[in-house]
DNA sequence: ATTGGCACTCTCGAACTCCGAGTGCTAATA
DNA sequence: TATTAGCACTCGGAGTTCGAGAGTGCCAAT
């Protein structure tokens, strides 16, 4: 069924005074704020027909309206205008993101950390990689004691350790063990390193000082590591400056929930088509977030690596410039971290510059 | 002044019972606890004498007894017995960190998340190294618009990146970079790498294409990096379980200062002296701690590397059980990290490994 | 020095009242 | 037929009162 214009105004007038107030509105503020020529009477009408069609809700009998979600749902999905962000903003986003690019192991709770600053909720920040392999091993001989691994990835991350040994080995043996790991350890997933493959790699460089099995124990984390998504939650303090979380019980389960990072990768699975997917209360699958809202976009960060940045927030929440600025931070990734994308913007040499640097001890 | 034998019986056993309660405690009550035999009016006497001297004091008139920061004081410094862990806890901190310390350039926020999970506090963990140079470079040629650089530190932690070029470059050019960089980039800190030694090098190896000045910024990034101390809060959920902050303002407010790493780092100043440190309400310096306590330990990472990990809640906190559990940690931390040690127990294989890996991308 | 007894104080929760915002309905109006 | 003014009604929240209960402080007795 459709609205007709007034009510269209009326529920968009609505759920942006709700929005900014958490206060139930009434048909007076309504005939006030939308600038439609009728009384409020006319509106008290017009009210009372939105919430039988279930777009609004009364707290209680004398009290003003309150969207449902199927109200907020209307309204995202029809009335709200795509709102656009100012220069500033987007300036802010951009210097931001050259920024912390920099260090791109801290990629994603940096997204995270600036998608919450810049809506002031709570954000997450998902990367998950598909399962890569190791494409080439080198081993870097330091001395008689002393040798670094370095592993390339197919998704061309690089890890490295640094292995420090009791006993003498020689540069010959490193170079031994390295061809041997870069014959048989490469292209393959975690599972497809066997016990018996390191014991015979083993055999064939003739180690006896269980060099061997270091280096596979190296390239088992990495493999492992390379498939658990990271995730991370930024900025979970400001949920509590919300009216709706000043219930201490409600602040904590949700709290709770989604500090776990198991509970961010669920949310992976949410298909976002490139675009920006807005979850509001009960349309969220788990039960902690059914009377809270979430706004996911997701990015591109080149491979078919895909990352997912989130915000949670009250269902009351400003769905409209949320949406803008994750859409933004994300479009702006992608085109810095995606496929056959231009160089990034900003960065002061000609060189393209994929990967960044780690520590480690 | 020295308490007589029956007030610290009484303070403990006031102190212990609000700690577990979070209630005002009444002279009958430590009546019945603490089995001294006389009645709740002796005791009433004690308490008034003991609130006097200001080591209680009452939240109004006719409620029971509150320790107050002084109290807590005596009790943390005098009375408290040092509380030894079960077996089970001291096998469950063993086991956690054998896992986590696998990936070491997470350690930080690792660390503390078991310390948090541990205590049922928001915990926070820093790391501080002191300034590392580059002891060495390798540079991995790949192909000829590939190249690894691998930067060893002078505190043993290796890092890397993956460049990726537009133009050519020879495995020559390669070699020569790597030798010139070698010879004139190692050893020095950061303020040490000007643009003159950049440019002096590129003409050095004949570079035209900025090579020189991509791996120059590199370890620009790292040494700056190594400078900044990692910090990380976990579990600040957990604060919401308290009753104390049940006012979400006031909830509020510690949250948003313990989730600035900034905040986290001026703890550092604190001197822990090696073992476990209790900073008790006003004690703290930073005004938003005022009425929480800290309680803080120091471990060894290595080098002059110190790590700090540290709780924070509210002044009714365990710290019998808090400062146990943590300097727990801290030691078997420092074991494991630390300077000529013992190879860490529970590893599996004869070689003692010193560095983890870590990625990028 | 310790104790039982007792009057006193103060908080907390329940019950109650009142006020005002906002509704729904009806009758009048364009 | 759509809109409007008017009005009675409802209900939540703030403020108030009140009693119960916990705990104290003090005194007289031991």
């Amino acid at each position: 069924m459709e609205l007709s214009e007034r009510k269209k105004k009326i529920l968009t007038a609505v759920v942006e005074e709700y929005i900014r107030t958490a206060e139930p509105v009434g048909s007076k503020t309504v005939a006030q704020t939308a600038h439609l020529g009728c009384s409020s009477a006319t509106i008290r009408n017009e009210l009372s027909e939105l919430a039988s069609m279930g777009y609004l809700e009364q707290p209680h009998t004398s009290a003003g309206r309150v969207p449902t979600p199927l109200g907020y749902r209307i309204y995202v999905n029809e009335l709200m205008q795509r709102q656009k962000l100012s220069l500033e903003e987007t300036e802010e986003i951009n210097r931001s993101l050259n920024e912390k690019l920099r260090e791109l192991d801290h990629l994603v709770s940096n997204v995270g950390a600036l998608a919450s600053s810049l809506t002031n909720y709570p954000a997450m920040a998902i990367a998950a990689a598909p399962p890569a392999t190791i494409s080439r091993f080198d081993l870097i001989y330091i001395d008689a004691n002393t040798f670094i691994i370095v592993a390339m990835m197919s998704n061309n991350s690089v890890r490295n350790k640094l292995v420090r040994l009791p006993v003498s080995v020689g540069q010959d043996m490193i170079q031994r063990l390295s061809s041997i790991f870069n014959a048989n350890f490469t292209g393959i997933t975690e599972d497809r390193i066997t016990p018996l493959m390191i014991r015979s790699a083993e055999r064939a460089v003739d180690d006896t000082m269980g060099l061997t099995g270091v280096i596979a124990s190296f390239a088992i984390e990495i493999l492992s590591d390379s498939q658990t998504a990271e995730a991370a939650v930024s900025g979970a303090n400001r949920l509590l400056a919300q009216p709706e979380y000043r219930d201490p019980d409600k602040a904590h389960a949700l709290m709770s929930y989604i500090s776990d990072a198991d509970h961010l990768r669920e949310l992976q699975l949410t298909d976002c088509g490139g675009g920006v997917k807005v979850l509001i209360g009960p349309e969220n699958v788990a039960e902690e977030l059914r009377d809270s809202s979430v706004v996911l976009a997701e990015y591109d960060m080149g491979g078919d690596a895909k990352g997912l940045i989130g915000v949670v927030g009250p269902t009351r929440m400003d769905y409209s410039s949320v949406a803008a600025k994750l859409s933004m931070i994300a479009e702006m990734l992608s085109r810095r971290l995606g496929n056959g994308a231009a160089p990034p913007p900003g960065l002061d040499n000609k060189l393209v510059i994929k990967g960044d640097s780690n520590e480690q001890q």
